[in-house]
DNA sequence: CTACTGACTGACCGGACGGTTAGTCATTCT
DNA sequence: AGAATGACTAACCGTCCGGTCAGTCAGTAG
């Protein structure tokens, strides 16, 4: 904690801010007078608009992902260790709310956003230690041999992040029961992730990448 | 087309501009110059900023969606529908870059769009046709009869706009591989899907929800 | 006391924004 | 011919934005 009381209350009024609304929708007036400060106070501390908000999300990103990374390395069953996995980052997404909002919103804005190369790096760290995760299930034979751990691992990502994202009109969607209740949704992404759609007694459907390209019309 | 051409000219341009950098960042200047007409105009023919975008989201969202629905009604096995259903959207998904953009933008702010009301339309009839397809597949016993069709569903969607939104820096995450076509990534995840991560002779695992409630700490 | 420093402020700047107004011009109706 | 209409424009308006600047004030070192 070096920083002065007077920049610690713009990073956090800042931080509140750009994660309801985004970069542009914000105004310094605004995080100025949320911090209790007049905003020329803002160049004092920060460079300019841009700066500030990269050093909001730069704090953002910091303390994260070393979770999936420690798990790993635990004496645990792979499958196990999914769980866990998945229940911490329910847990920590809801936990940590306006910091989730502001990492995603610049990975989902990937063309564009100022952060996005911050945002990307936590994004990929956390995304290599479940791929590693998964691909350790796969030669230790606990999961099948031909699965491959990097679409498992945004599979599961891509379910988690969708999930945060559209809470909010996911009880307006009919057919989706109580899966709007996170340890529901959770549990029920789970179960589909690892048993798949086909019952046990199924015969094998043969599916490659050919049957997805573009037909000539 | 009972648009004059003027009207027709600033509606394509929004559209182009609207889809590459959202609402805010785009200027009405900038719309009337790449329409090839003075900012006033746009007045003539919408009554604001605001309607003139909302415009542009009706005319996107308009011709979609009704692929699934027509799909599910198709002499086939739900397995056979799934992987017609993921060729067609991958492809019609970058035929039409613009317009996915658009509808994926508003979806995914959820909380704040302008144009999130017209955008979740779309997103829930084509929720609800998916819903349908994997239900006829559990009732007829094709797909496990403890699958939730809405979860099924919202896995697939999620992987789709996950991989249409972060197609650009897929190709930077290692651990992918050749995920980065879309073919490819389409067969990978429907195989995925259906097989899911177990191989065949594992022991069954318990889940459920309590699994992932917030413990005491 | 003086000199200096860093936190902080009110007043201001140029520019871009969304939106308005008064008016031009070609076409069509009577 | 003349009235009316709809497409279109140049010039303009008030507002708010990000950013600047001159200066106040408390603390503190010499």
């Amino acid at each position: 904690m070096s920083l002065p009381a007077g920049a610690r209350s713009i990073l956090d009024a800042a931080a509140s801010l750009f994660s309801r609304t985004g970069f542009d929708a914000v105004s310094l007036s605004e995080i100025a007078s949320r911090a209790g400060v007049c905003k020329a106070n803002i160049f004092h501390h920060f460079d300019s608009k841009e700066a500030l908000y990269l050093d909001v999300m730069r704090e953002a990103c910091k303390c994260h992902a070393e979770f999936a990374e420690q798990l790993l390395l635990e004496p645990l069953s792979s499958t196990e260790k999914l769980l866990r996995l998945v229940e911490f980052e329910f847990h920590d997404m809801f936990e940590n709310e306006a910091r989730t909002q502001l990492i995603f919103r610049e990975v989902l804005n990937a063309g564009s956003g100022k952060g996005r190369e911050i945002a990307e790096n936590i994004f990929q760290r956390n995304c290599n230690a479940v791929i590693a995760l998964f691909q350790e299930g796969v030669d230790r034979g606990e999961f099948r041999s031909e699965l491959d751990p990097g679409i498992a691992a945004w599979m599961l990502g891509a379910s988690e992040m969708m999930f945060f994202q559209n809470r909010n009109i996911l009880s307006h969607m009919p057919g989706m029961g109580n899966a709007t209740v996170p340890a529901e949704y959770a549990a029920k992404v789970v179960k589909t992730l690892l048993y798949g759609l086909l019952p046990d007694n199924a015969d094998g459907v043969a599916v490659d990448a050919a049957q997805f390209q573009r037909k000539p019309t």
